[in-house]
DNA sequence: AGCCTGAGGCAAAACGTTTCGCCCTCAAGG
DNA sequence: CCTTGAGGGCGAAACGTTTTGCCTCAGGCT
């Protein structure tokens, strides 16, 4: 059904290998190329990928392994991301592992099967399964977001220390008496990284900022961040700000703080991720922003280096700077000590 | 490198053919069976998927196209659907049109050429270019949100005329004196029948309920929503409750209302399809929510009949009905109606 | 004892490319 | 006029599976 090289050699009288040198950008007189090319506009030729892939173990396509795909965050990252790689004449295929470490795995398993070329993650946890497969066929990969405990790859990652540490700060010079941190649990690196930039700022004004981190027992859900506002507040001295450490409990808490209705003692609270979130809200809270574009770009740059074996040295990690947007000072001056 | 057919021939000493068999559920002895999958362990022995597609012409693997990768809800379709897909042994190739019809032109030749058995497409627009190469190839399709145009295919949409409608209806009862409609250009299907569910509602309750269409020239920004919002508000009578057509437009009106600041006058908003963004709100706006589980469910199971060759007949659409999700009253009951 | 059947196995021919080694021709340099 | 080398082309051998047609053998049936 489907047109070869074999339909073009019969319209055109050349042979398989020339045909094939067309294709692929050899040595081929303008005369030929121009038959070739009319011949498959005629036959609707397309080459066949498998035979392609089979004979010369390249895809030029790049797999793209997502911890969780419904997350605006990992979304924007991915389109982005995958505009610059079509450039580069690659194709990519995207999975997701819906939270999954197994999935995550079985995702791998599938790329490699599909002789991917390279693969770009974001990673469940802190380990990967499965990386060891890609790492004997030669395939690079790049991790995002977080990186990788128990394999050498590349990575583009924020600086989540001071992200969280600026953000702090902010509140302590708005004259905050007590911090909080609305975290999830030590096993991803993300979090690690964020209690512990928490931990800094809140050393470096020991004495004058009491502070305190609710750690819930998952990683990403509304629910957590919900329920963690509310049992921040129930506490005998409840925080004047809390800092939520993703962008599933800022939305959570922000549910809470709204339910609370106004009340001059809600807490300032500064969320995470979401810029649509920031400019739909009003008054507008402060929100930790990461450099979505900037980290596709590094991440499609990174990728593109390995496959085409420009980069030869060990794995490098990319630390990217996130911004502090500031809202409204309402939502992040404490009423106490605006007056 | 990576183990083949011939390596494990090499360690059992059994054809080629007894191996395929072996992996492809024919009879083998059980001795036998235990010989190659001991083989096969020791080897690492992974399947060639190229190599099986050059031959056998099939992928075991579906395509999915999205018209917008980051959009809450293709994201939650896909995410559902995939899993579901994956139970039924298929892989899943996510590409992202990114609004563009020639990017989701090349996804389709990019999958095509990947010899997905099937493709499941969320269309940019009413026509999708490159369907013509699936039907040569037999590759069977399935539309999701949107009926193509131009080409016959399976389709799974929600009823967009009730809808509307049912969301009109709902603001006529609670009093409102005029309604407006916030909808895109009419070239996409979905806006066609949002906007004449409208006006079947309207006609309903012709002379009591004014209305008034306001079509942005673009089909899905935030900035389309917030301009239209206060473009209508400047009217000589503006509306008192206005219906966004789709999730982006609520999303800025809702932006423009916040900005409005607490006013007596301000109009009732019912959204469309994003029930984060319903529950985050207060006091809870009235939104026409999507059954999305149902949506990827459904196309599922229709993309695996016809991959399987089990729905023979000419193609089907499926038409599933919206939910309205009313907010809190003081959101859509009109003021003056209340007292 | 002969016949038939079905299970299990085999060799070999695809599938549609890329690539290797070889050949021819033509032009430029000696 | 001969040599050299490069441009352009060719046939054929891979690549790792699946599939087809054929063979054998054991057991149950007349």
């Amino acid at each position: 059904m489907a047109a070869t090289y074999k339909d073009i050699r019969r319209m055109t009288g050349l042979s398989l290998a020339t045909i094939s040198k067309h294709f692929n950008g050899g040595n081929v007189t303008y005369a030929n190329r121009v038959l070739i090319e009319h011949a498959a506009r005629d036959l609707g030729y397309r080459v066949n990928d498998f035979a392609r892939g089979l004979r010369s173990r390249r895809s030029m396509t790049l797999g793209v392994v997502l911890a969780e795909l419904n997350s605006t965050f990992n979304t924007t990252i991915v389109s982005a991301m995958e505009e610059r790689l079509r450039e580069a004449g690659y194709g990519t295929i995207i999975c997701d592992s819906r939270g999954s470490s197994q999935a995550e795995a079985e995702s791998i398993r599938f790329l490699i099967g599909k002789m991917v070329d390279g693969i770009v993650i974001v990673p469940v946890g802190d380990d990967v399964e499965g990386l060891d497969a890609a790492a004997e066929r030669g395939v690079p990969v790049v991790a995002i977001d977080r990186a990788i405990a128990n394999a050498a790859v590349d990575a583009v990652v924020i600086d989540n220390r001071t992200a969280i540490a600026s953000a702090c700060e902010l509140l302590a010079g708005a004259g905050h008496t007590k911090v909080a941190l609305l975290a999830g649990p030590d096993s991803t690196f993300t979090m690690r990284e964020r209690r512990l930039g928490f931990r800094q700022a809140v050393k470096r004004h020991t004495g004058k900022l009491p502070a305190r981190t609710l750690t819930q027992p998952d990683n990403v859900s509304i629910e957590g961040g919900y329920d963690g506002f509310r049992r921040l507040m129930r506490l005998a001295t409840p925080p004047t700000a809390i800092v939520c450490a993703n962008y599933e409990f800022t939305l959570g808490a922000i549910i809470a703080l709204n339910e609370l209705g106004p009340d001059a003692s809600a807490p300032a609270i500064v969320g995470f991720d979401n810029l649509d979130l920031a400019r739909i809200i009003r008054p507008r809270p402060t929100f930790v922003v990461q450099p979505v574009a900037q980290i596709a770009t590094r991440a499609a740059e990174m990728i593109l280096q390995r496959v085409h074996g420009e980069a030869t040295e060990g794995p490098q990690t990319v630390v990217l700077d996130t911004e502090l947007v500031v809202g409204d000072a309402s939502t992040y001056v404490l009423a106490r000590s605006r007056s």
